[in-house]
DNA sequence: CTAATCTTGACTGGAAAGGTCAAGAATCGA
DNA sequence: TCGATTCTTGACCTTTCCAGTCAAGATTAG
């Protein structure tokens, strides 16, 4: 029931974009120092993000990664399910055919229907929060942007 | 973001004496063996339950492990939160000190007030759910009660 | 007493998390 | 066109934790 470091990072560095770059290509290397993530870390964490269609690339000079929707169309609720496969519970109903099978008490399993249940009402708790919104929370949390100087208050 | 099975077993195991024996004490074996779960894997379920004040114990011919407190007031939030330890999120304000020590954006990390928000309403969520509505919804799906006969269906 | 039942804690195999690395392909500016 | 820049692909590695097993002991009912 926690989130992994891949997903944490995954929300800050799309989080970075928005805030730093308004949705631009930025590099790896900049939102690595910026968030404090290992950047090679970080270029396996951009290609699930890709695959998800919720960024795109550019390479060379001025390239980077890049929102390829407007902030306030991605949810975190998108974002988590890219990187985890979704809430899961390996049981009856779950993705994953082969649990499914293993589960012998699938047709009357209580538990997985309360589970049911409870991770729809999750889903649409995450989805309810986007990424302009956390970008909306920087600003009142004063941070300021990107001033090729590092991170610093305002006070 | 998924359930291990540990806390599965756990909820069913709880559903189980509920439904089974209204919350009286009941043998390990028996519950492993109409709920389909490894019996060894079972014992060290329950001492965490039993750490966690949810299940009392009883030694000897006819003991074997209760519900401490009436099925009302046990909800599926408590019983997460005893196998996992909550909802994690490795970021600043998590329990683990030593995890909040090595975040270094903490005072303004973004995603982790807004994972705050979000576990706060996901802990909600199954806090509204008691082992009574577990046990409830047992009947609606017209489980059978143990009969010494294993599981069967009443149509 | 003794059979049933929980208690404690050590142990293990395999998978997943978390992260690193190297060589290559595309792109831009000069 | 050349070279610097940046992403791409995929192999690799280490550590932790999950899921499960097991053995020996403590307690209690009858």
């Amino acid at each position: 029931m926690r989130l992994s470091s891949k997903t944490m990072y995954a929300l800050r560095a799309l989080f970075d974009i928005t805030f730093h770059s308004h949705g631009k290509a930025t590099k790896i290397d900049a939102i690595a120092a910026r968030e404090n993530v290992p950047p090679r870390f970080l270029e396996q964490i951009f290609q699930d993000l890709k695959a998800a269609q919720i960024v795109g690339s550019k390479r060379g000079p001025n390239g980077g990664y890049f929102l390829l929707r407007s902030p306030e169309t991605i949810t975190i609720g998108q974002v988590v399910r890219a990187m985890e496969g979704g809430v899961e519970h390996n049981c009856c109903f779950g993705s994953d055919a082969e649990v499914r099978e293993k589960c012998k008490v699938s047709p009357k399993c209580v538990t997985a229907s309360v589970w049911r249940d409870i991770s729809v009402q999750l889903n649409a708790i995450m989805d309810a929060v986007t990424l302009s919104e956390l970008a909306l929370r920087g600003e009142t949390l004063k941070l300021t942007r990107d001033s090729d100087a590092g991170l610093t208050y305002t006070i």
